[in-house]
DNA sequence: CGACACCTTGAAGAGGTTCAAGAAATGTGG
DNA sequence: CCACATTTCTTGAACCTCTTCAAGGTGTCG
């Protein structure tokens, strides 16, 4: 495991108003800065940390792409999410003082490391920070919930357009284009995710190729028409 | 809207491990009777609240059963959990200080108001209370990645089984028979829960009764063979 | 008791999976 | 740097699960 001491602080972070509160008076962002004394660097297929894993600490990414996904005894494999720059992991280890799930590198990586103690003893003194923890696993519960609405009641081509989409604004979020990607992961974590085989997330792919939609060239893909996706999206209709 | 002042403490309370930190100081407990000042009535059918009200509070069932939803402008349409007694409801409300879905009662219940900015100050004073915020939360995220096992990798017959399993257990929990059960919810209701159509939910518990694993009568459900049940919920295998 | 909502069951059909084969990219060792 | 092995991706064809559409049954509540 690599660790090292960090050179950059929150406050001097070009990912700070993603994975920190704004608004801080001076103090408070002194305290922040006490924050994060450690960097990790997780190698493309390593974990971040795997299910059994006592927790510790959330992490901030860096740099990098992550996915995290359950397992049950069964050998039951479910991606339950794609993290980039700024977002937060670890979220579900507070309840139990342990990791359910995995967080497997995508490509090389480096993430900020809050151990959860310190947080909590900072939240008490700092209330924006307070509050942005509570935001952030709010937007967790708020981003799950519109997995479950694309698991549940969507078919393969709406949720591939809906799974593009969400990433391209969130890559654009991060200053990358709005219309040009490289997926990080293989077309099985992708029907993981999205509950479809892996064919049918090539084949569809391929449908949306034909259309005129995307460009696709192994894993670099480009967005010909985002309104015709937004549309796929929602001709998902009620009868 | 029904309001009225509160009869019952916290401290008194008979859900109290259910909702609320345990192994408190005197003058903790103290301070978190203060907490809820107010419960609310709702009748089977009304909403508790929905999508697009203001987020003030949370919620936490004293009595009652509840449904939530998240709807599209599309108008589809995803029941995304059952809440008993003790559960919190609301915590999808605390990011952008708006409700994300829709709350509704399955039958008559009761719920006690938790002012949210009242639950930041009070964590702030009391350690076990801000830790047992974040449990909760954490608690929900873990749950909903539970769900997205359930959409993502299983079929019908094991989301059905997995989900009585469920039910039965949480009211177990709660002091009711671990066999049998009343649903509170219609047919229609698992099915958008769960990702299949009502017709599927109706020909799955069939099933289940030709297999002798439950007896069915409406909503009176019986479990007769909850290891059956376990073993097609294991059955679940990858290749 | 009648109207309405809810549930069950059948038959036909669609969407996605499974199995299989081959192509394209990537990595490895000489 | 090339040959070979491995992994990943694409595509076809048959099959299966679940959905859709339809009709009838059951329960509930004014």
């Amino acid at each position: 495991m690599q660790v090292q001491a960090i050179q950059v602080a929150c406050s001097n972070c070009n990912l700070r108003e993603l994975c920190m509160p704004v608004d801080l008076t001076e103090t408070d962002v002194a305290k922040i800065d006490q924050l994060v004394q450690t960097r990790r660097k997780i190698k493309r297929g390593q974990a971040l940390f795997t299910a059994g894993d006592p927790f510790t600490s959330l992490y901030a990414i860096r740099t990098g792409f992550f996915k995290t996904s359950v397992v049950t005894d069964g050998g039951l494999d479910q991606v339950t999410g794609f993290q980039m720059a700024g977002e937060i992991m670890g979220l579900d280890g507070i309840v139990n003082q342990v990791h359910r799930c995995d967080a497997i590198a995508l490509e090389d990586a480096e993430v900020c490391v809050m151990p959860f103690e310190r947080m909590e003893e900072l939240s008490r003194e700092v209330n924006a920070l307070q509050h942005h923890v509570h935001k952030i696993m709010s937007r967790e519960i708020v981003r799950e919930h519109s997995v479950m609405l694309l698991l549940g009641s969507m078919r393969a081509e709406e949720r591939l357009a809906a799974f593009l989409l969400n990433l391209a604004q969130r890559l654009h979020a991060r200053g990358f284009s709005r219309s040009e990607m490289i997926l990080r992961m293989k077309r099985e974590e992708i029907g993981s995710y999205l509950g479809m085989k892996l064919e049918t997330v090539s084949r569809t792919f391929s449908k949306f190729v034909d259309d005129g939609l995307i460009l696709v060239n192994q894993r670099h893909v480009q967005i010909l028409d985002a309104d015709g996706l937004h549309r796929i999206v929602h001709t998902a209709q009620v009868d």
